[in-house]
DNA sequence: ACGTCGACCTGTGGGC
DNA sequence: TGCCCACAGGTCGACG
């Protein structure tokens, strides 16, 4: 599940059911899944196999494990226990992470399935478009966060940038990032490498608590408006992790397979014609980056210079 | 340094 | 019932 709330409700689920367990083996169903795991499906499962699982880390809509060291190889950087490698994991449009019996039904789109040395619980990979990736990589220091980020980050995502409900975020840099570029505002809320964890979704719903529409040019943007939209993403991604995030249908589900209910509190996505809960208007669908955006035509009318 | 487009997948729902 | 189309929460790389 895609956004940086679903992606939270998971990482929690995960810290509860597996932190501290040794895994006894990993199979890979699906090769693509592990398609950007390098050395290949076999290599996926080989180091997974013995390793102990430490609290999950989350950035943006990536989320990874931490490995102990593997017996008999020497401690990683931080010391004793290592944890210089982790299992990065990416849902994509449709993976999901669920924990649960391990004899209950195998899924019909299981990709990976992870189980315990404890012969409890399981841990399972579903993914039905198979967008979604998991990879064994290592840790590295963290650029983006500094003193306040998480310490060590995956290698594959140094790139991303901090995400809001992070300490680590710098409103002040994310809004001079906002004025070098040209481009519009939506389009810089889902760039993952300007700021991190905001997708279709809670982007048309940041924006209308702000009031901005879309296109809105961000190399004029005043720091009142930035800190309006960066506000809005804050609380509107708060408030769905506090119910559990959106869903739509049984595609996006916590690790237990339940769904979050955002839906019923969304203001613009996917509400196209039906009424503006602030003035009334009925919320307008454009095509935009070949997907939709919601707005409301009276509180955040088009910008004469749009991008 | 930007934007656009297609690719990567499977499934669902609507219209005919 | 089938068939075809549009659409779906994301990211990446090629090409301007």
């Amino acid at each position: 599940m895609p956004e940086l709330p679903e992606v939270e409700v998971v990482r929690r689920g995960l810290e509860r059911w597996t932190t501290d367990r040794t895994i006894a083996s990993a199979e890979v169903l699906h090769p693509r899944s592990v398609r950007r795991h390098a050395p290949g499906p076999a290599d996926f499962a080989g180091r997974l196999a013995g390793r102990t699982v430490r609290a999950p880390q989350r950035r943006g809509k990536y989320l990874w494990l931490p490995l102990s060291t593997p017996d008999g190889a020497a401690g990683g950087v931080d010391g004793a226990d290592g944890a210089n490698e982790a299992v990065l994991a990416h849902l994509g449009m449709s993976g999901q992470l669920l924990v649960g019996e391990p004899d209950r039904e195998r899924e019909k789109h299981l990709r990976v399935r992870i189980a315990f040395a404890d012969g409890g619980r399981d841990l399972r990979f579903v993914d039905q478009r198979t967008f979604g990736h998991l990879m064994v990589t290592d840790l590295v220091p963290d650029v983006v966060g500094g003193e306040k980020g998480p310490g060590l980050v995956p290698e594959p995502i140094v790139h991303i940038a901090a995400d809001p409900l992070e300490h680590a975020f710098d409103a002040e840099a994310f809004f001079r990032a906002l004025r070098r570029r040209r481009t519009g505002i939506k389009r810089a809320l889902l760039d993952q490498s300007l700021i991190s964890g905001v997708g279709n979704i809670y982007a048309d719903e940041a924006l209308w608590r702000a009031r901005l529409h879309w296109a809105r040019p961000t190399d004029t943007m005043t720091r009142a408006e930035a800190a309006r939209v960066l506000e809005g993403a804050q609380e509107v991604m708060e408030a769905a992790l506090a119910v559990g995030g959106t869903s739509f249908d049984s595609l996006y589900v916590d690790v237990n397979g339940d769904s979050g209910y955002f839906e019923r509190s969304l203001d613009a996505y996917g509400r196209r014609d039906e009424p503006c809960r602030r003035c009334g208007a009925p919320i307008r669908r454009d095509e935009f980056m070949n997907r939709s955006s919601y707005s409301c035509p009276v509180c955040q009318p088009r910008p004469r210079r749009a991008r």
